[in-house]
Formats: structure tokens, C-alpha cells, sequence
DNA sequence: CTGTTAGCGCGTTCAA
DNA sequence: TTGAACGCGCTAACAG
């Protein structure tokens, strides 16, 4: 069950230690006899040694891991993000390691002290609310930290979002495009700016046109189903005149408001239409397949990667944005 | 951007690191003088200590760190396991670390080797086939490995699964049930055991009571919802009668499969009745509702994680093998 | 109660 | 081309 360590090859081979070491380094293999050398990676196979990079770490200063933070793992939404994540990390031999905050801030709290005291090279922070502001910058003391997906408004670390704002104004032309008059939004959570972005694009983008917005008084507490049937039902509860389109702020809620609308026999699209936001997998396979605006998740993940990279070489970096695009389905029709 | 260390926190209260070191371990805090204690206390707040882990685990041999190996994140059916898994071990402080194989299997070699250099506490592949378990075995020399989701056949290692021929069977009573008596299975990848099993006991079953399985000759790569498109096509193709019900070997592969029926114009359940298999979070809400098996991920996951804790403590393991259960829903229906 | 010493596995000096 | 010695940050063992 123990490991061998450089000793180990070392006595087997009949070397010093140090000569192991170099040996196996790629980069310093050249300075070593080929005969030693091979020798030496002989005896390495057949004794099944691996380095300990724990020790390596302790002695270089780098573990050669990325802390990635993210808010829920069960979100389809998010998984895209982390391969794009892991894909960029890839190539300078850097591993993610995940954890999930499930968007409680004393989680976080402890996850961002775990990683730092596993001395990540770098932080990656998906699961950012305006809550954990000063957190991250505390941890930006001790190590990069990039922020990502979810923007942190006035916080100088570098970031790799994506135009919210852009996003809700594509609803909201979508749906004049229409012809819809009165609309509402079902909000997520407030202190993660993109929903706050959205809301706000939202509602300008609604009072520029001309449309009128039902106000809806409960917001989601989570962007989750759970939570975007509750406010769905919140709306349908309180306004006498159901609105003639739905904007979710995400897709997950989206379906919850399905969910919500199914209970009180409001069909989708012919009674109200509905909107989601991420284009998140599968959210074409729901009945019916949801109009939703495209996140683009995988590249989101590939820039942070980068940054991170950058931000380990000591290169400048520029915050990222990126666009969305309208992806319309069969969710969202011509208001009658 | 530098750590402090034990030494930073020495000099600024006046004693010797050792005093830092017990004052700051909960188990050898009684050993040291309050007035002390709390002086080294404040000064670590103060100057942002955190502990090393990596030099902590040079010395304990431990790194508090599970490797998880998983085939795909994007498959939602994980994480629910992951979920499980977590929770399970966090209890004993231990933190799960997560990678992915794409159901490849040098990646999975790749994984598994640099998990080991990492030296984490224990292993839990999720992923294997049968051609991994050779360097399963011998990494289970090295560390503690579990094998969980996906049971490996003739191997010796600890494993946590779940009955999948029982599961098979359920299918094919349900149907029986329902009077379908011309039916055909997509199947995953055989070298999946899980896929195997689920295929022997589909055939036998349906021979048992007397139904006629129609032989579907392709077999899905990998169990995707493109794979199971394929496959099904080929069932739609060869056969000039097609079946009264399909049994997809996972709900992806059943999405996969709706995919390629509604290409043909073949209404679900109305001209085929459709079955897959995990009870996949989002399955309920496709169109139809997914009649499925319900696999008990997170309790897979739950002990999955527990038995690892088991190992490291040296206790006895026994196998553990979780029952399927059968969730109707709106994609079978009697047989015309 | 506290200081000293040694060593975990490795890479990096500096010599030879 | 190789060896010897040191230190990365920490804890265990032994003194005092």
C-alpha cells in the first residue's frame, strides 16, 4: 500500500536520489547519462512510482489544481461551463476541482478557506452573489480568483461574463415582435447580478416599447423549479388578467412556471407564452420545447479557463463578454 | 500574495512554531496555556493563516481528498450521485474530487494515474468498463478503491450497485402487463455491466413469458441520446414490423429514441410504448412523461462514500446492492 | 506547558 | 555527469 518514493528507485538502481529526480524530469533528463536514465525509468515501472505531488508542491509553490466554485452541479446549465473549464485548464496541465455552494454563503465561506488552504493555483468562481463580494477579494490576496457566469459589479477582479441586459432586451423585442402588450417577468434572485441585470434590461426594455409590465412581488429565493413555480403562482394568484407572456429568468424556473400554468389549466403557447434564459440542455425536449435565450456556456468556461492561465503567468488580462442569441421554440407565439 | 506560515505566526506572538501548531489543532488545544492559545489565535486571524494541507499530509500520509472518476457530467443521472457522495463524506472532512472519462479509456488510465499522484485517500470510479478493471486492480494496490454505479464482474474490489436485471425484469412485467407481446431493447454498451445485465435479463425475461423480442442489431457506442437515435434507426430500418414497445437501456438513450420515432411519424405511446431506465432528473417532463426504472442514485452515492470512510478506517466491507423500482408514467400504454 | 529535533518526498542549489 | 546538503510547512516525539 506504500508508495515508493524517489528513494526507493534510487537505492534500487544504485544511484543518489537527486539523480532520480532529474532523470525524470522532463526538462532536466538531458543532463543525465541515456544509460542511467533508462536505468532509471526502469526501475521507476516496475516499481510503480509515481511522484507525490503534494511534496512537489511544498518544495515548487504550485499544486497544479484550480479551485472551481459553483453554485448547483444539478443545474444541466452549468455543466457545459466545467467542461469548457476543464478543456482550457487541460492543456497547462492545471486539474479543476469542484465544489458546490448550493447558494448558501456560509458554504461558500468554507469552500474558498478549503481551497485555500489546499493552496489552489487559482480560484474560479461560478457561484458568485453580491453577498460574497468581499470574500473573494479577501481571497484575491492569497491567489488569483477569476469571476465567471455570474458578474460581481464593481469588484476589480477579472471577469468573463456575458450581456445579461443584451439577453432581456432580445426577449422583450421577441415578444413585440409578437405583438404581446402585457408581459411578466418571474425573477430570480436579485443579488446575483444577472438576474438583477435581466430585470432591469427587462423592465426598460418593456417601458421603451411601449409594453405594459404586470409587477410580480415574490422573486426567487433560488433559480430552481421549485422556486419558479412558486413565483409563477404568486403572479397567477394575484393578478386578475394573466399577462400574455412570461419571461423566467432561467430555464429551470421556466419550467416550474409550466409546471404552475399546467395546474390552472393555462395552456402553452395558446393562452400565454413563456421564455426561459440559457438554453440549457434539454430545454428543447420539454413539451413544449422552450423559446430561451442561448448562454454560451461552453465558451464561458474556456475564457475563464484562460484568464486563469493568464492571471498564473502573470500576464495582463481584459475581462470577457459574450453575446446571446435568441433561440425561438414552440413556447412563445403571436398574441391573439 | 505569500501565505503566512506556522513560523509568520510564531515570531509575531513570541513562541516557538510547535506552540502554533497544538494551539491551532483542536485535539492538542487543552495542551497549551490559554492566554497563549488565544494570543496565537488572534495573530493567525490577524495575518490570514490558513494550514497547509499539502505539508500537513506530507507528514500524515493523508490528504483528506476522495478521487471520484465519473464517464460524463452531462448525463444529469450523476449528480445526483455526486450529491450523495459528498454529503457522505463530508462528515469525515474528507473532500471529493471529480474528473471525467468520456467513457474513454486512456482517459480513464490518465485520471486514475494522476489521482494517485495526487495521492488521494481513496478512489471511487463510477466509470468502468470491463477493459478497466486491470488498472483498477492495481491501483486498489496502492489506494483503497470503490466500485460504485457501474459493477465490474469478477472483481474482487468493493462495490456498490444495484440489481439491474431486477430492474430489466420490471420492465418486462410491465409490459407483459400492458399486453405488448413484440418488443425490442436499444442497448448500451455492453461492456458496461450494468448495460450487459439489463440485456441478458431483458431477453430472458420476454422468453419466460412468452414475448417475442425483435433482435435489434446495432448496440449504442456510448449510452447517449445520439447513440440511442442510432440505434433505434436501425430497429425502425431493418424491421418491417415494428414493435409495440421499446426498452431503451437509459433515459437518454429513451430521448435518443423519441427522436427518431417522431422522424417516422410514430406517435409514443399511441403507435410504440417506450421505456428507459434511471429515472434521470427532467425525465418527467419530456414529451410523453418517460416511463422509466428508477435508480437510486443518491442512496448509490451515499454508499458509495460511506464504504470509502469504511476502508480508510480499515473496517470490514460488505458489497451493497440497491433495489430498482419501476415509475409508470405517460410513455407505455396497453397494446392495441 | 513549551522548546528542540527530526523527517515526510521532492527539487534545487552548489560542489566535485 | 553525479552527489551532498538544504529547505518547502508541518507535526510527532522527546526533553525540559
Amino acid at each position: 500500500m506504500a508508495m515508493p518514493t524517489l528513494d526507493d528507485v534510487a537505492r534500487e538502481v544504485g544511484v543518489h536520489p537527486s539523480t532520480v529526480s532529474r532523470a525524470l524530469n522532463p526538462n532536466k533528463a538531458a543532463l543525465v547519462n541515456p544509460e542511467t536514465r533508462r536505468a532509471v525509468e526502469e526501475a521507476a515501472r516496475r516499481l510503480g512510482y509515481r511522484p507525490h505531488m503534494g511534496a512537489r508542491g511544498l518544495q515548487s509553490g504550485r499544486t497544479a489544481t484550480v479551485g472551481v466554485v459553483a453554485a448547483d452541479l444539478g443545474n444541466p446549465f452549468v455543466t457545459p461551463i466545467i467542461h469548457g473549464l476543464t478543456a482550457a485548464l487541460e492543456v497547462a496541465e492545471l486539474m479543476p476541482v469542484v465544489a458546490e455552494t448550493q447558494d448558501e454563503h456560509e458554504r461558500f465561506v468554507r469552500i474558498l478557506d478549503h481551497m485555500l488552504s489546499r493552496r489552489v493555483d487559482a480560484v474560479i468562481a461560478l457561484a458568485a452573489r453580491a453577498g460574497d463580494r468581499h470574500i473573494l477579494e479577501e481571497a484575491a490576496r492569497a491567489t488569483p480568483v477569476v469571476i465567471a457566469a455570474r458578474p460581481l459589479p464593481g469588484c476589480d477582479l477579472p471577469q468573463v461574463v456575458h450581456d445579461d441586459g443584451a439577453g432581456a432586451r432580445l426577449v422583450v423585442e421577441h415578444l413585440h415582435d409578437l405583438g404581446h402588450t402585457r408581459v411578466a417577468q418571474l425573477r430570480g434572485p436579485l443579488d446575483v447580478a444577472n438576474f438583477d441585470h435581466r430585470a432591469k434590461a427587462f423592465t426598460a426594455e418593456c417601458q421603451a416599447r411601449g409594453i405594459v409590465e404586470v409587477e410580480v412581488p415574490e422573486t426567487g429565493a433560488r433559480p430552481t423549479m421549485q422556486e419558479g413555480r412558486r413565483v409563477a403562482e404568486s403572479l397567477l394568484r394575484q393578478s386578475d388578467r394573466v399577462p400574455s407572456a412570461i419571461f423566467a429568468h432561467n430555464d429551470l424556473m421556466a419550467i416550474g412556471a409550466l409546471g404552475a400554468l399546467r395546474a390552472m389549466e393555462l395552456h402553452v403557447p395558446d393562452d400565454v407564452s413563456l421564455v426561459g434564459y440559457n438554453d440549457t440542455p434539454m430545454t428543447d425536449l420539454v413539451a413544449p420545447p422552450l423559446t430561451t435565450v442561448h448562454y454560451p456556456s461552453r465558451e464561458v468556461g474556456v475564457a475563464a479557463g484562460q484568464v486563469a492561465i493568464a492571471l498564473l503567468q502573470d500576464e495582463e488580462v481584459d475581462d470577457v463578454c459574450l453575446d446571446p442569441r435568441l433561440v425561438s421554440r414552440e413556447s412563445t407565439q403571436r398574441a391573439r
